[in-house]
DNA sequence: CTCACAGTTTAGAATAGTTCTAATCCCGTT
DNA sequence: AACGGGATTAGAACTATTCTAAACTGTGAG
């Protein structure tokens, strides 16, 4: 017997509802389905604005206020590491681990680069009373 | 006989002037003034605010549109380059030059690390149809 | 199972940074 | 000196984001 839809919804309900247990997060109706939409796949890349619009298309209701809320408390709980490369917008991402990114600005197209493929090297010492918290690589590419 | 203090101020302005003739920019009272603030010292990170404060407490009068529109107008000419650090805020660098920064977000400030201390190593391609444009490196760092 | 409360959500107002508009101004040429 | 087109400006408009205060809802106690 294979499973329904509805069944894999409930699973992956199931899943958020646990993983947000687990970050210390109440599993709201809110969080629980945005949750399940973020972590449905790997390395999803969102805004605020794309992550609503995509909760809106599949028929679910949360305001703008609570997609923002709840970016920044995944985050907080380490969910979600937030990505910048453009001074107009915020991203999120759902792969936390050690990476970078190549950038495609004119369509706001972020595409993971795994860690260990890239290294930095020669970084100096930072001024005196500061220390490093981290280092991002941002590849800028554009079309052709 | 020793340069007066307005004497240094007239080479600033000469200096900057034919900075902007060379960029084909028409040297503009205020275009004038702005450049004579930004290129008197060597790296300066500015951002608009900032440096419509500084052209104001020096006495002058610009407007922040017009800050804006010259910031832009410098680094479409080559005379700045835009760093993106912050996702709320934009900074402009007098060093156009290969380099990378650390950043001290608490406080917004940027300091210029040398293009040729720092190496990024195994960059992959990037996926077809695309090129790299830049390769951007930002060391957060924190107080203590 | 129900209650109560602290945490959560929400619509809409508020804010910050930036861009736009359309009237005025001024640099460089004639 | 006059002209023409680019430059400047004040203020409105805009975008992304945060705030506010009221309504709502998981959850643990009873």
């Amino acid at each position: 017997m294979g499973k329904t839809l509805r069944d894999f919804s409930k699973d992956a309900a199931a899943a958020a509802t646990l993983r947000l247990r687990h970050a210390g997060l109440r599993p709201t109706r809110q969080r629980v389905e945005l949750a399940s939409l973020l972590f449905k796949s790997c390395d999803r890349h969102v805004t605020a604005e794309s992550l609503h619009d995509e909760v809106t298309d599949a028929g679910l209701k949360v305001s703008l206020a609570t997609v923002y809320n709840t970016l920044h408390q995944f985050t907080e709980a380490g969910l979600l590491r937030q990505v910048i490369v453009d001074s107009a917008r915020s991203y999120f991402d759902t792969n936390t681990g050690d990476h970078q990114h190549f950038f495609l600005e004119s369509e706001g197209m972020l595409i993971d680069i795994p860690g260990e493929s890239i290294a930095v090297a020669g970084v100096p010492a930072p001024p005196p009373g500061l220390s490093v918290d981290r280092v991002d690589v941002v590849i800028r590419v554009k079309r052709a």
